[in-house]
DNA sequence: GTACATGCAAACTATTTGCATGCAG
DNA sequence: CTGCATGCAAATAGTTTGCATGTAC
Protein backbone atom coordinates (compact mmCIF):
# COMPACT_ATOMS: atom_id res chain seq x y z
CA UNK A 1 0.00 0.00 0.00
CA UNK A 2 2.80 2.47 0.65
CA UNK A 3 4.39 3.38 -2.15
CA UNK A 4 7.95 3.86 -2.86
CA UNK A 5 9.15 7.39 -3.12
CA UNK A 6 11.12 7.87 -6.48
CA UNK A 7 12.13 10.45 -8.95
CA UNK A 8 9.50 9.73 -11.63
CA UNK A 9 6.47 9.13 -9.05
CA UNK A 10 7.06 12.17 -7.68
CA UNK A 11 7.57 13.67 -11.36
CA UNK A 12 4.11 12.35 -12.18
CA UNK A 13 2.45 13.39 -9.01
CA UNK A 14 3.92 16.81 -9.43
CA UNK A 15 2.62 17.38 -13.20
CA UNK A 16 -0.80 16.05 -12.69
CA UNK A 17 -0.88 18.46 -9.63
CA UNK A 18 -0.20 21.29 -12.33
CA UNK A 19 -3.01 19.82 -15.16
CA UNK A 20 -6.17 20.92 -14.35
CA UNK A 21 -7.73 18.72 -17.46
CA UNK A 22 -7.72 14.92 -17.88
CA UNK A 23 -4.54 14.28 -19.75
CA UNK A 24 -3.90 10.58 -21.14
CA UNK A 25 -0.49 8.13 -19.98
CA UNK A 26 0.62 9.31 -23.51
CA UNK A 27 0.26 12.97 -23.52
CA UNK A 28 1.64 12.67 -19.61
CA UNK A 29 4.93 10.84 -20.66
CA UNK A 30 5.20 13.21 -24.04
CA UNK A 31 5.36 15.89 -21.70
CA UNK A 32 7.37 14.60 -19.12
CA UNK A 33 10.09 13.30 -21.79
CA UNK A 34 9.77 17.17 -23.47
CA UNK A 35 11.10 18.82 -19.81
CA UNK A 36 14.12 16.40 -19.78
CA UNK A 37 12.96 13.75 -17.67
CA UNK A 38 13.60 10.83 -18.39
CA UNK A 39 10.83 8.00 -17.99
CA UNK A 40 9.04 4.70 -19.43
CA UNK A 41 6.13 4.65 -20.74
CA UNK A 42 5.41 1.48 -18.72
CA UNK A 43 6.18 3.47 -15.20
CA UNK A 44 4.04 6.42 -16.10
CA UNK A 45 0.91 3.57 -16.91
CA UNK A 46 2.08 1.73 -13.92
CA UNK A 47 1.61 4.86 -11.90
CA UNK A 48 -0.89 6.24 -13.34
CA UNK A 49 -3.03 3.24 -12.05
CA UNK A 50 -1.24 2.83 -8.87
CA UNK A 51 -2.50 6.45 -7.93
CA UNK A 52 -6.12 6.21 -9.37
CA UNK A 53 -6.28 2.56 -7.18
CA UNK A 54 -5.35 5.37 -4.33
CA UNK A 55 -8.36 7.48 -5.05
CA UNK A 56 -5.40 10.29 -6.23
CA UNK A 57 -6.85 10.54 -9.05
CA UNK A 58 -10.18 10.50 -11.62
CA UNK A 59 -10.53 8.29 -14.20
CA UNK A 60 -12.38 9.27 -17.59
CA UNK A 61 -12.53 6.82 -20.51
CA UNK A 62 -13.05 8.35 -23.09
CA UNK A 63 -13.29 7.42 -26.93
CA UNK A 64 -10.34 4.47 -27.20
CA UNK A 65 -8.06 5.71 -24.14
CA UNK A 66 -7.83 6.11 -20.42
CA UNK A 67 -7.57 9.71 -19.29
CA UNK A 68 -6.45 10.87 -15.58
CA UNK A 69 -6.44 14.31 -14.00
CA UNK A 70 -5.84 15.55 -10.47
CA UNK A 71 -8.19 13.91 -7.51
CA UNK A 72 -9.86 16.98 -5.56
CA UNK A 73 -10.76 15.20 -2.72
CA UNK A 74 -12.91 17.92 -1.00
CA UNK A 75 -15.94 17.50 -3.74
CA UNK A 76 -16.93 14.57 -5.85
CA UNK A 77 -18.27 16.08 -8.69
CA UNK A 78 -18.43 15.31 -13.21
CA UNK A 79 -17.95 16.79 -16.12
CA UNK A 80 -19.87 18.35 -19.25
CA UNK A 81 -17.08 18.52 -22.03
CA UNK A 82 -17.79 20.11 -25.47
CA UNK A 83 -17.02 17.80 -28.36
CA UNK A 84 -16.29 20.83 -30.42
CA UNK A 85 -13.39 22.89 -28.40
CA UNK A 86 -12.66 20.48 -26.02
CA UNK A 87 -13.04 23.17 -22.66
CA UNK A 88 -14.63 21.34 -19.66
CA UNK A 89 -16.47 22.76 -16.88
CA UNK A 90 -17.40 20.64 -13.37
CA UNK A 91 -20.72 19.50 -12.76
CA UNK A 92 -21.57 19.39 -8.94
CA UNK A 93 -23.08 15.81 -8.22
CA UNK A 94 -25.22 15.52 -5.01
CA UNK A 95 -28.29 15.83 -6.65
CA UNK A 96 -27.52 12.47 -9.47
CA UNK A 97 -25.98 10.88 -6.59
CA UNK A 98 -28.89 10.66 -4.26
CA UNK A 99 -31.00 9.90 -7.30
CA UNK A 100 -28.51 7.23 -8.17
CA UNK A 101 -28.61 5.45 -4.44
CA UNK A 102 -32.70 5.92 -4.85
CA UNK A 103 -32.90 4.06 -8.22
CA UNK A 104 -30.91 1.35 -7.31
CA UNK A 105 -32.78 0.94 -4.17
CA UNK A 106 -35.88 0.07 -5.76
CA UNK A 107 -34.22 -2.65 -7.38
CA UNK A 108 -32.32 -4.07 -3.89
CA UNK A 109 -29.27 -2.38 -5.26
CA UNK A 110 -26.28 -0.69 -3.40
CA UNK A 111 -24.12 1.44 -5.89
CA UNK A 112 -20.63 0.95 -5.05
CA UNK A 113 -19.65 2.75 -8.20
CA UNK A 114 -20.20 4.87 -10.77
CA UNK A 115 -19.74 7.25 -13.91
CA UNK A 116 -21.23 9.99 -15.10
CA UNK A 117 -19.92 11.52 -18.72
CA UNK A 118 -21.90 14.32 -20.56
CA UNK A 119 -20.87 15.62 -23.65
CA UNK A 120 -22.37 18.64 -25.46
CA UNK A 121 -21.47 22.27 -26.94
CA UNK A 122 -20.39 25.01 -25.07
CA UNK A 123 -21.91 28.39 -25.47
CA UNK A 124 -18.89 29.59 -27.90
CA UNK A 125 -19.42 26.70 -30.56
CA UNK A 126 -23.07 27.05 -30.45
CA UNK A 127 -22.79 30.69 -31.45
CA UNK A 128 -20.26 29.84 -34.15
CA UNK A 129 -22.03 27.08 -35.41
CA UNK A 130 -25.05 29.38 -35.96
CA UNK B 1 -27.97 5.64 -44.79
CA UNK B 2 -29.85 2.35 -45.69
CA UNK B 3 -27.51 -0.73 -45.42
CA UNK B 4 -28.14 -3.88 -47.74
CA UNK B 5 -29.78 -6.74 -46.10
CA UNK B 6 -27.18 -9.45 -45.67
CA UNK B 7 -27.51 -12.96 -44.37
CA UNK B 8 -24.58 -11.72 -41.28
CA UNK B 9 -26.41 -8.52 -40.96
CA UNK B 10 -29.94 -9.81 -40.45
CA UNK B 11 -28.33 -12.88 -38.33
CA UNK B 12 -26.55 -10.51 -35.97
CA UNK B 13 -29.83 -7.97 -35.59
CA UNK B 14 -31.74 -11.64 -34.85
CA UNK B 15 -29.49 -12.55 -32.26
CA UNK B 16 -28.79 -9.15 -30.89
CA UNK B 17 -32.69 -8.79 -30.42
CA UNK B 18 -33.24 -12.52 -28.34
CA UNK B 19 -29.79 -11.27 -26.45
CA UNK B 20 -31.14 -9.41 -23.05
CA UNK B 21 -28.01 -8.81 -21.63
CA UNK B 22 -24.74 -6.68 -22.99
CA UNK B 23 -22.39 -8.42 -24.91
CA UNK B 24 -19.44 -7.74 -26.44
CA UNK B 25 -18.39 -8.37 -30.35
CA UNK B 26 -16.54 -11.27 -29.71
CA UNK B 27 -19.04 -12.94 -27.82
CA UNK B 28 -21.17 -12.52 -30.21
CA UNK B 29 -19.03 -13.55 -32.61
CA UNK B 30 -18.56 -16.95 -30.43
CA UNK B 31 -22.04 -17.40 -30.37
CA UNK B 32 -22.90 -17.07 -34.24
CA UNK B 33 -20.06 -19.48 -35.33
CA UNK B 34 -21.41 -21.82 -32.76
CA UNK B 35 -24.84 -22.43 -34.08
CA UNK B 36 -22.78 -22.39 -37.64
CA UNK B 37 -23.17 -18.87 -38.73
CA UNK B 38 -20.28 -18.45 -40.78
CA UNK B 39 -19.09 -14.80 -40.66
CA UNK B 40 -16.27 -13.00 -40.22
CA UNK B 41 -15.14 -11.19 -36.97
CA UNK B 42 -14.44 -7.86 -38.69
CA UNK B 43 -17.79 -7.35 -40.45
CA UNK B 44 -19.43 -8.36 -36.60
CA UNK B 45 -17.44 -5.29 -35.62
CA UNK B 46 -18.32 -3.20 -38.66
CA UNK B 47 -21.97 -3.72 -38.35
CA UNK B 48 -22.07 -3.70 -34.58
CA UNK B 49 -20.76 0.08 -34.76
CA UNK B 50 -23.12 0.41 -37.63
CA UNK B 51 -26.39 -0.45 -35.48
CA UNK B 52 -24.83 1.58 -32.41
CA UNK B 53 -24.66 5.03 -34.76
CA UNK B 54 -28.33 3.99 -36.03
CA UNK B 55 -29.41 4.14 -32.92
CA UNK B 56 -30.62 0.42 -32.73
CA UNK B 57 -27.95 -0.51 -29.97
CA UNK B 58 -27.03 0.43 -26.40
CA UNK B 59 -23.35 0.74 -26.59
CA UNK B 60 -21.45 0.45 -22.96
CA UNK B 61 -18.15 0.88 -22.59
CA UNK B 62 -16.72 -1.74 -19.92
CA UNK B 63 -13.28 -2.60 -18.55
CA UNK B 64 -11.52 -2.30 -21.49
CA UNK B 65 -14.03 -3.47 -24.18
CA UNK B 66 -17.21 -2.17 -25.95
CA UNK B 67 -20.67 -3.85 -25.35
CA UNK B 68 -23.69 -3.84 -27.21
CA UNK B 69 -27.24 -4.64 -26.25
CA UNK B 70 -30.21 -4.23 -27.82
CA UNK B 71 -32.19 -0.87 -27.53
CA UNK B 72 -35.29 -0.46 -26.38
CA UNK B 73 -36.31 2.68 -28.66
CA UNK B 74 -39.35 3.40 -26.81
CA UNK B 75 -37.66 4.84 -23.67
CA UNK B 76 -34.21 5.71 -22.71
CA UNK B 77 -32.64 4.52 -19.94
CA UNK B 78 -29.71 3.21 -18.32
CA UNK B 79 -28.55 0.25 -15.93
CA UNK B 80 -27.09 -1.03 -12.68
CA UNK B 81 -25.03 -3.90 -13.31
CA UNK B 82 -23.91 -5.99 -10.64
CA UNK B 83 -19.98 -5.91 -9.65
CA UNK B 84 -20.56 -9.54 -8.64
CA UNK B 85 -23.06 -11.84 -10.63
CA UNK B 86 -23.46 -9.33 -13.90
CA UNK B 87 -26.87 -9.24 -12.93
CA UNK B 88 -28.63 -6.17 -14.43
CA UNK B 89 -31.63 -3.85 -14.20
CA UNK B 90 -32.98 -0.62 -15.82
CA UNK B 91 -33.24 2.16 -14.46
CA UNK B 92 -35.51 5.11 -15.97
CA UNK B 93 -33.89 8.34 -17.05
CA UNK B 94 -36.29 11.12 -17.07
CA UNK B 95 -35.07 12.78 -13.93
CA UNK B 96 -31.06 12.67 -14.57
CA UNK B 97 -32.02 13.43 -17.90
CA UNK B 98 -33.50 16.93 -16.80
CA UNK B 99 -30.52 17.16 -13.99
CA UNK B 100 -28.32 16.98 -16.95
CA UNK B 101 -29.86 19.20 -19.14
CA UNK B 102 -30.16 22.39 -16.25
CA UNK B 103 -26.57 21.87 -14.92
CA UNK B 104 -25.15 21.95 -18.45
CA UNK B 105 -27.62 25.39 -19.37
CA UNK B 106 -25.81 26.72 -15.90
CA UNK B 107 -22.53 26.95 -17.71
CA UNK B 108 -24.59 27.80 -21.28
CA UNK B 109 -23.90 24.74 -22.46
CA UNK B 110 -26.15 22.41 -24.52
CA UNK B 111 -26.34 18.67 -23.89
CA UNK B 112 -25.74 16.18 -27.08
CA UNK B 113 -24.93 12.99 -25.58
CA UNK B 114 -23.86 11.05 -22.36
CA UNK B 115 -23.68 8.08 -20.68
CA UNK B 116 -24.16 7.08 -16.77
CA UNK B 117 -22.81 3.59 -15.58
CA UNK B 118 -23.56 2.38 -12.47
CA UNK B 119 -22.42 -0.56 -10.61
CA UNK B 120 -23.01 -2.08 -7.19
CA UNK B 121 -24.37 -4.96 -5.37
CA UNK B 122 -27.83 -6.84 -6.02
CA UNK B 123 -29.94 -8.12 -3.64
CA UNK B 124 -28.69 -11.72 -3.66
CA UNK B 125 -24.97 -10.90 -4.06
CA UNK B 126 -25.35 -8.61 -0.49
CA UNK B 127 -26.73 -11.29 1.07
CA UNK B 128 -23.78 -13.83 0.21
CA UNK B 129 -21.63 -11.61 1.18
CA UNK B 130 -22.92 -10.83 4.81
C1' DG C 1 21.51 -5.71 1.73
C1' DT C 2 16.99 -6.64 -0.07
C1' DA C 3 12.80 -5.99 -2.09
C1' DC C 4 10.34 -3.13 -4.83
C1' DA C 5 10.43 0.33 -8.88
C1' DT C 6 12.10 1.11 -13.35
C1' DG C 7 13.23 0.66 -18.40
C1' DC C 8 13.11 -1.68 -22.41
C1' DA C 9 11.21 -4.57 -25.64
C1' DA C 10 8.18 -8.00 -26.62
C1' DA C 11 3.48 -9.61 -25.84
C1' DC C 12 -1.40 -8.92 -25.79
C1' DT C 13 -6.15 -7.34 -26.59
C1' DA C 14 -9.58 -5.11 -28.71
C1' DT C 15 -10.49 -3.03 -32.76
C1' DT C 16 -9.64 -1.17 -37.58
C1' DT C 17 -8.33 -1.29 -42.38
C1' DG C 18 -6.70 -2.69 -47.28
C1' DC C 19 -7.87 -5.35 -50.80
C1' DA C 20 -9.83 -8.98 -53.58
C1' DT C 21 -14.20 -11.32 -54.02
C1' DG C 22 -19.30 -12.02 -53.39
C1' DC C 23 -23.87 -10.88 -53.54
C1' DA C 24 -27.92 -7.47 -52.86
C1' DG C 25 -30.60 -4.40 -55.36
C1' DC D 1 -24.33 -4.88 -63.75
C1' DT D 2 -22.62 -1.91 -60.13
C1' DG D 3 -21.35 -0.89 -55.74
C1' DC D 4 -21.60 -1.80 -51.12
C1' DA D 5 -20.79 -5.76 -47.76
C1' DT D 6 -17.83 -9.42 -46.58
C1' DG D 7 -13.70 -12.22 -45.25
C1' DC D 8 -9.20 -12.63 -44.39
C1' DA D 9 -4.95 -11.16 -42.88
C1' DA D 10 -2.12 -7.64 -41.66
C1' DA D 11 -1.91 -3.27 -39.27
C1' DT D 12 -2.83 -0.31 -35.41
C1' DA D 13 -3.47 1.69 -30.74
C1' DG D 14 -3.44 1.50 -26.17
C1' DT D 15 -1.94 -0.94 -22.52
C1' DT D 16 0.41 -4.84 -19.94
C1' DT D 17 4.17 -7.91 -18.73
C1' DG D 18 8.84 -10.50 -18.25
C1' DC D 19 13.16 -9.84 -16.95
C1' DA D 20 17.52 -7.69 -15.88
C1' DT D 21 19.14 -3.64 -13.54
C1' DG D 22 18.86 0.33 -10.40
C1' DT D 23 17.79 2.35 -6.03
C1' DA D 24 14.83 3.67 -1.93
C1' DC D 25 14.69 2.43 2.62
Amino acid sequence: MTSRNTVQRTAIIELMKSTPEFISAQELHDQLSSIGQKIGLATVYRTLTSLANEGRLDVLRSDSETLYRHCDTERHHHHIVCTQCGRTVEVAADQVEKWMQEAAANSGFIVTAHTIEIWGLCAQCQAAQA
